[in-house]
DNA sequence: TGTAACCGCACTTATATACAACGCGTGT
DNA sequence: ACACGCGTTGTATATAAGTGCGGTTACA
């Protein structure tokens, strides 16, 4: 299979305890947290520079975006749970839920692609393809929870899954039907 | 001053999250 | 007629891909 690379992870979870924000934010160093509630309700958490974001909310809910990896997106969290518990926030997170929520690949066909004959072979009913609003085609697998962005150049973008293995087997499964109408 | 080159940005997709503001419906 | 609740939309975050647009810069 042609490679594929993961170039962002999201997950989401929750702290199980509700959070005083303006608190959080004082007592956290002000080079990693950022929080202006009138722009929005959420707390920005930054370790450092090209790791991933985190987004704490009022609830206790959080989120982890820009991870390069699922064990990245753990291993933050991971972090950020220690940093609480740490400064007294919580105390027991050991059973607190934490769930991959979307994948986002880049991939490559290896091969420049005609979006005007691919949207006919991969089905008209699946794709959208506006040149003019969007230069990609839009493809959404009748049986895989997932979108692929597919482009002239043959990059390819597979989001909205939430396993690799999903995303893995639409872009397959994707180029497979290719084949068959001898498209690629 | 004109043109060319270049830069930054929005376009689109998915997803969790929360809050404001809006429309619309129903009940009082 | 008004109040309340619910649904929706826009706001913000990360990330890649292409195209086109506007603005800035540089040079003749």
């Amino acid at each position: 299979m042609r490679h594929m690379d993961v170039v962002n992870v999201v997950g989401s979870g929750s702290l199980d305890v509700e959070i005083e924000l303006s608190q959080l934010v004082d007592d956290l160093d002000s080079s990693i947290a950022d929080y202006d509630p009138d722009k929005y309700p959420g707390v920005y958490l930054r370790f450092s520079d090209d790791t991933p974001l985190i987004t704490i909310y009022r609830t206790g809910k959080y989120i982890v975006t820009g991870a390069e990896s699922r064990e990245q997106a753990h291993r933050y969290r991971d972090r950020f749970l220690n940093l609480l518990t740490e400064m007294g926030v919580t105390s027991d997170t050991s059973n607190t839920s934490f769930t991959i929520q979307n994948y986002v690949f880049v991939a490559d066909l290896e091969k420049s692609q005609n979006l005007e004959a691919l949207a006919i072979g991969l089905g008209l009913e699946q794709t959208e393809y506006e040149p003019e609003q969007f230069p990609g085609l839009v493809y959404r697998p009748t049986d895989a929870s997932c979108v692929l962005l597919i482009f002239a150049s043959g990059k390819t973008i597979i989001a909205g899954a939430t396993s690799e293995e999903t995303a893995q087997r639409a872009f397959a499964d994707m180029q497979e039907t290719l084949e068959q109408y001898q498209l690629n």
